[in-house]
DNA sequence: CACGATGTCTAGCGTTGCTAGGATGTGGGC
DNA sequence: GCCCACATCCTAGCAACGCTAGACATCGTG
C-alpha cells in the first residue's frame, strides 16, 4: 500500500462525495427531474462515464444522497430527542423535527422516502444510518412497553403520510400542526404503554 | 349534431378509456416504468401520435388512471362503511378497505399517490372524486364534532404512511394489522370527539 | 366522380441512461 | 534518464424515451 496509492483512494472518496453532494444540491435547486447524468457531469467537471466508475447507475446515486439523508435525520431526530425531557416531551419534539426536516429539505426527504432506490431496508444488513432515525421513535416509548417498536412505525407512518400528502397539496399543509398535536394527544398522550 | 358525429364521439370516448385501462394493466403487470408510449401504442394498436390526440402527454395518461382509481376508491370505502354499524365499525372498515385497495392494486395506488400527475386537489374545483374517498373517512366520525376533518386527514395519512413504507419494504408487511389496529384503537375508540 | 376535411401513420427531433474503445499521462523497473 | 505498462479519463455512439411535423389515406359531401 505505497503512499500514492493511498493518496489516490483519498482523491477517489473526495471525487465520490462531491458527485454526491452535486445531486443532491442540483435536486434541492431545480427538482429531481432536473438531475441527469449529463449535467451532473458537467457541474462535478468530469465527463459521464467516471460517475459510472463510482457508481452502478443513476439510481444509485440517487441511494447514496438518500443515505447522507439517513444520516442527517437521524442526528437531527436524536438532537430533538435529547433537548427535551421526558417521554411525552421527547416526543413530541422527535415528531416536530422529523416534520421540519420533510419539509425543509423535500427533495433529500424525496430521495429517502419517494424516489427508487437500492437501499435494503427490513433486510439483515440494512446500514446502521437506516435504523437510527426509527430508533429515535422507538425511544420515545417506555422500554418496558414490548409494542414499543409498533408504536413508533405507526406514528413514523402517520407522520411520513402527513409530509407526504401535505407537500403534494391532497391536504392543507397549513393544518399540519394541528394534526400533529392531534396525533401526539392521542398516541403518545395518556399512557403509551397503555395495552 | 348529426348522427355520424355522435358515433365518432362514441368512439373517441371508447378509445380514450381503452388507452387509460391499457396504460392500467400494463403499469399492474410490469410496472409504471414498463409504461412507455411506444408500447401503449403497441398494446392498443394504434400508433404513438393517437395518444396525443386524446391526451395532452403522459402524465396526463396516469392522470386519468389515478381519477379512474380514487373513483373505486370511494366506491370501496363507501361499501366497506355502509356495511358496518355504529362509528366504531365504520372507521374500522373503511380503514380496512383502504389498506387493501393499497395493496392489492399497488401501481393504481402509485398512480394516486406517488406518481407525478395533473391533478388538483385542495383548489376549489377538485373533481368529485377526489373528494369522495375522504368523505367516507369523515363520515366515520360524529357530525357533532368539529374536529372530525381533522380526524380524517391524521388517520388518511396514517393509512397512507402504512400503504406506502410496508409496500417499500421500510417496515415490516407482515405486521400491518397490528398497526391497524392499533391506530383505532387510538384514534377511532374511546371518543372521537374528545377534546 | 371529384373535392375537402378528418383522422392516422411514418419518420424524425432532442434528450435520456449507459458503454465501448481510443487517447493521455503518470509511476515503477532497468 | 528512458521506456514500457498500467490506470485514468474522454470522445463518440447506442438504444430507448417523450413528443411532433408533415405526408398519406380514408370517408362523407356536393
Amino acid at each position: 500500500m505505497s503512499a500514492i496509492q493511498s493518496r489516490r483512494e483519498r482523491e477517489r472518496a473526495h471525487r465520490h462525495q462531491l458527485i454526491v453532494t452535486a445531486a443532491r444540491e442540483l435536486a434541492e435547486s431545480e427538482g429531481w427531474e432536473a438531475v441527469t447524468t449529463r449535467r451532473l457531469a458537467e457541474r462535478v467537471e468530469y465527463s459521464q462515464p467516471v460517475l459510472y466508475s463510482h457508481f452502478d447507475g443513476k439510481e444509485a446515486i440517487v441511494s447514496a444522497v438518500a443515505l447522507d439523508g439517513f444520516g442527517e435525520l437521524g442526528a437531527h431526530l436524536r438532537r430533538a430527542r435529547q433537548t427535551a425531557s421526558g417521554l411525552g416531551e421527547a416526543l413530541r419534539a422527535v415528531c416536530r423535527a422529523y416534520l421540519e426536516f420533510a419539509t425543509e429539505r423535500p427533495a433529500l426527504y424525496q430521495a429517502m422516502f419517494v424516489l427508487p432506490t437500492d437501499l435494503a431496508f427490513a433486510s439483515a444488513e440494512t446500514p446502521a444510518p437506516l435504523r437510527a432515525g426509527f430508533d429515535e421513535f422507538v425511544a420515545c416509548f417506555s422500554p418496558e412497553d414490548d409494542r414499543r417498536e409498533l408504536f413508533a412505525e405507526v406514528v413514523w407512518s402517520a407522520l411520513h403520510g402527513m409530509a407526504v400528502l401535505s407537500d403534494s397539496g391532497r391536504i392543507p399543509a397549513e393544518r399540519q400542526e394541528e394534526r400533529l398535536e392531534l396525533l401526539i394527544a392521542r398516541i403518545g398522550g395518556g399512557g403509551a404503554t397503555a395495552p
